[in-house]
DNA sequence: GGCTTTGTCTACCATTTGGTAAAGAAGTTG
DNA sequence: CAACTTCTTTACCAAATGGTAGACAAAGCC
């Protein structure tokens, strides 16, 4: 990440957005964690918002980068599908806050959220096309593309950044419960959504198989102890 | 609901928390909006975490009361999982506050998020085992029962709370779109669970899902007192 | 009537917030 | 060196925030 002081601001501002929250994060908080005084942001970015759209504004752009970059790596049908699903759980690892932001700033609404989302139409246009036209080509379940972008959008996030509800659920935020959880959604998905399930038996499940296995060879619901009991 | 001061002072504190959020909601802004002064909240509600504790734990009790009554009248099989999610939508055109409130709560953590969760555990676990039921019985496809709820949870939710994402698909958040929208979900949800016997009495999944006869016949009088029009 | 309880209010207050003004400090350039 | 630019700081500030103390009114109770 960047050494200069505006960006050091922008890696501070990200990821106390992201984790605490817009109206939660002031100024000065900020400042103290980088050992600088709050002026000195100020002097970077006029006021707080304008910090927020600097913030939304790198941020979405890294996202669409990787998002991209994935897509260009990746092949077609279904390749595709699990191609982004493994690019967001590997920022989940790498780089929860773009993540965390991209909820906050739905959370936000306009004009945050404008910004955010005029930078990523895009994306949001080519897997629009993407799934009708694999629906079309009938290897997808028809659906209403649009709401079916948003039912993958929300469980990806969801998997991803619903701390509290994986809690809830006695799922402990781990790396290794992050494997688990992307195989996981790899195969609702799948099952979900594909409709080649019967022709091609082995080739394309693979991945998510293999990651499965390399957690723990025998792990078939031994549901030790407790099934869920955190009331902490 | 009531027409208490408490009362009100929680139904409006309900409705700002979870539109504008937590923090960003005063004791003051709350007070204009219900033209009391900031001091009789704090008679009512020692300082402004207990008032968030009492709005969360009337709220879970109206969510689990709505949804355990859903259930009971609900049949068996794949049924219960349309009444809930039926249950979720009615409640996103009819107090869509209970859910912005829950999505609220999840997004601040403890301590705010233990109460909420504690308090919709036993819900938590009726489902999960029902889903781990099912899949015993052959009638849904396998996967991790915990991790399908939060899928489960996480589409619903994000389907029904998710504003601006909505809009960033161009997906109007009207009533004909919510209807549409829940439609979508159980196909979805159907498509991706069910296992389907060949031998289903009530046609496609499809057919189904558009049984319910809406509740259109007679609303209950006047809309109870206002549950906060705006605030300053 | 007096006395206490209950509920709402006025009057303050300490702190925090985002933000302004301007003074150094540290080069860079003429 | 002096002027200028770039960056960071100190010194303030007005508004808003959550919260305390206590006056005051209306009941209920003896």
């Amino acid at each position: 990440m960047g050494t200069g002081t505006a960006d050091r601001i922008l890696d501070a501002a990200l990821a106390s957005f992201a984790r605490r929250g817009y109206e939660a994060t002031s100024l000065d908080s900020l400042a103290v964690s980088l050992d600088i005084r709050k002026q000195t942001i100020l002097y970077w970015f006029p006021n707080k918002e304008a910090l927020l759209d600097a913030v939304i504004k790198r941020s979405a752009g890294e996202l669409s980068q990787i998002l991209e970059e994935a897509l260009a790596r990746a092949g077609g049908g279904w390749e595709r599908v699990e191609a982004v699903v493994r690019s967001v759980f590997r920022l989940a690892a790498r780089k929860p806050e773009l993540l965390g932001l991209l909820r906050e700033v739905a959370r936000l609404g306009p004009p945050a959220a404008t910004e955010m989302t005029a930078a990523l139409d895009p994306l949001v246009q080519r897997a629009s096309a993407f799934l009708e036209a694999e629906m079309d080509a009938g290897r997808m379940r028809r659906h209403e593309p649009r709401l079916l972008l948003l039912a993958i959008y929300s469980t990806v996030i969801g998997m991803v950044t619903e701390v509290e509800v994986l809690r809830a659920l006695g799922e402990e935020p781990t790396a290794k419960s992050l494997v688990r959880r992307r195989a996981d959604v790899l195969a609702l998905l799948s099952s979900a959504l594909r409709i080649d399930q019967g022709s091609t038996p082995n080739g394309p499940p693979e991945e998510a198989v293999v990651t499965e296995r390399a957690t723990r060879p025998g792990r078939p619901k031994a549901a030790p102890t407790t099934a869920v009991s955190r009331t902490g």
